[in-house]
RNA sequence: GCGCCUGUAGCUCAGUUGGAUAGAGCAACGGACUUCUAAUCCGUAGGUCGUAGGUUCGAAUCCUAUCAGGCGCGCCA
């Protein structure tokens, strides 16, 4: 819809560029907006503005140039005006809009597809939290994020590659192995100390029990260093599982689950530490290995190979990043809890060491979530066992809620999850309020169908043909207005990378519907009215279908 | 001490990347089911956009300072 009046704008810009008027060479980029006021039009343009203070002219007299060239667009532009400042206001037709109306229901589930992404290869790296423990909320609030996001991104056009990235080396790795070996040996009576940076979940004693049940006393000879490594791959294969089964379980899939180690097994880090070596972007300090980070915008260098000659988690990370533009991949987002927010500087600053645009890559922050019952807020202390666990909260309020609530607020503010709310079965509860209109929708559908009543096919009719002139009322148009906004939704959230923006279109679709549904019938005496009608409730039910897919939350037909 | 995020109605938050008179939901009060689903709707109120400067035609939005909360500042991940 704007896309189309993008172009007549740019057109009859050209023109009044050629006949001298305007002393300007170029089309400068301006934005076209929907004004959130109906009296400043449907769609609004700053595009004077910034073209007068080129010209230093006044903003309305060079609006007003423009204006006088826009003629011959009457069947799609029913007004336009110079507002304010010096804004273009313009009003579109009715037919306009029913136009696009029908466009909806052609396309269907694919309305709201783009090609922006014209086929790109973009990857979204999410969750990648460590195999050392099940998932908490806060990555639950990741995996959405990175889920819905790579849902827009799909939609919008590009060719998106969902990836988990599996830190299954180093010290923590031995932590955990031997956190399940102390435990197995305290299960057969020996009275050794746990470590005090051990992993002391419930959790890692039911892996000792498992191993007991499957290897019985077998390691309880061996020496930890022999024991070790089992118990090490054993341990961190059980949590991956969990982790894997609690996403399936949320609804959350990825294309490729990345294992660090294989990294090292391949010699990658090795070998980008060494490029790095020879274009002297890393040196030798302290018996240490420093990436030049400072070089690259990061405020102090920092450590890749430590004194001990272990790599550090950047080293890796260095490799995998290189990696991943080494499979194709034109832009590379990463989505990290924003206790991570320290690294992104020293990421960045790889990143451009390699030689990649940092354009390309875009790190998203994802802040705390609070989760809230009784007004009171839960503790969520990162100290070992007092993180509520992700599926635990599933299981309490369900997949669509907890989905659709960590989509509600923007990733880098702070999320209070009110568990009661969630579960609650009216208006106040976001979901529900959404997943009702859609089946309201549908119970109408159904029941037309069931008295007999034709639901008009615009396919069949070969489109226009269908009469959707009746509708007539603000309501209808306004909601029509709101339908056809859905791509530019799109469009915004893929470029902005902003997915929450989704929520609060449903919301306000979804509220308009249901005023709507309580003052006016579809269903009526009037075959015109009705059918037109039908074609609306049906578009609208296909948009938030549309938008809940996008969400990864259920559609419900009945309620 | 340094860095990042946040600060908007009593509460939870939007605010189209610098636009026009700052918006919703909840909580409160009053109403609406002989109706395509009342899991819904309709009506009534609330503001020094943390504070102070600056940038310009124009600032909740950008800059500086400052206050408050959160997070991070390791040869951890």
């Amino acid at each position: 819809m704007k896309e189309i009046l993008h172009e007549i704008i740019k057109s009859s810009l050209k023109k009044a560029m050629n006949s001298g008027i305007l002393g300007l060479s170029e089309i400068p980029p301006f934005t076209l907006e929907r004004p959130k006021e109906e009296r400043f039009g449907d769609f609004s343009t700053n595009l004077a503005l910034i073209i007068a203070s080129q010209l230093s002219k006044k903003p309305s007299d060079v609006a007003g140039l423009i204006v006088s060239n826009l003629n011959g667009y009457s069947n799609i532009i029913s007004k336009v005006e110079v507002a304010g400042p010096g804004f273009i206001n313009f009003f579109m037709t009715r037919d306009f809009w029913l136009k696009g109306l029908s466009e909806v229901i052609k396309k269907a589930d694919r309305y709201g597809s783009l090609n922006i992404g014209a086929n790109e290869k973009i990857q979204v790296e999410f969750v990648s939290a460590n195999p050392t423990g099940p998932l908490h909320v806060g990555h639950g609030r990741g995996a959405v994020v990175g889920d819905v996001l790579a849902n827009i991104l799909k939609k919008a056009g590009y060719d998106v590659c969902k990836e988990y990235y599996i830190n299954d080396v180093g010290l923590q790795m031995e932590t955990l192995g031997l956190s399940t070996f102390i435990r197995y040996r305290q299960l057969f009576g020996e009275e050794i100390e746990f470590p005090q940076n051990g992993y002391k979940g419930e959790y890692i004693k039911d892996i000792a029990r498992d191993i007991i049940f499957k290897k019985g006393d077998h390691f309880l000879k061996m020496t930890e260093r022999e024991a070790l490594p089992f118990f090490i791959e054993f341990t961190a294969e059980v949590i991956l599982n969990g982790i894997k089964k609690d996403l399936s379980e949320f609804g959350v899939y990825f294309d490729r689950w990345y294992s660090e180690k294989t990294l090292y097994e391949r010699g990658m880090v090795d070998t980008i530490i060494n490029w790095l070596k020879e274009k002297e972007f890393v040196y030798e300090k302290d018996g240490a290995l420093w990436l030049k980070a400072s070089a690259f915008g990061d405020e102090k260098d920092r450590v890749v190979k430590r004194g001990s000659g272990y790599y550090t988690y950047l080293a890796s990370d260095i490799a995998y990043h290189k990696e991943k533009y080494e499979r194709g991949f034109k832009r590379v987002i990463d989505i990290w809890g924003a206790d991570h927010h320290g690294y992104v500087p020293r990421m960045r600053s790889a990143i451009k060491a390699l030689g990649f645009d940092e354009k390309s890559f875009s790190v998203i922050l994802i802040q705390l979530v609070n989760l809230k019952r009784g007004g009171q807020v839960i503790s969520m202390s990162t100290r070992s066992g007092e993180f509520t666990e992700l599926a635990e909260v599933v299981r309490e309020v369900g997949r669509d809620a907890v989905r659709f609530f960590c989509m509600m607020r923007s990733s880098d503010s702070h999320l209070d999850f009110d568990l009661d709310l969630a579960k609650k079965q009216s208006s106040e509860n976001p979901v529900y309020y959404v997943q009702y209109a859609h089946a309201r929708i549908c119970s109408i559908l159904r029941q037309t169908a069931e008295r007999g009543i034709k639901i008009p096919d615009i396919e069949e009719k070969k489109g226009l043909s269908i009469n959707l002139t009746p509708l007539k009322l603000p309501e209808e148009l306004s909601i029509i207005k709101r339908i056809l906004m859905f791509p530019e939704l799109i469009e915004k959230m893929a470029l902005s990378l902003e997915p929450h923006l989704i929520t609060h279109y449903l919301l306000s679709l979804c509220g308009e519907f249901h005023s709507y549904y309580n003052k006016h019938r579809v269903v009526s005496d009037d075959t015109d009215l009705t059918n037109a009608r039908l074609i609306l409730v049906k578009a609208l039910g296909i948009v938030i279908k549309n938008s809940l897919d996008i969400l990864g939350v259920m559609a419900p037909e009945e309620m």
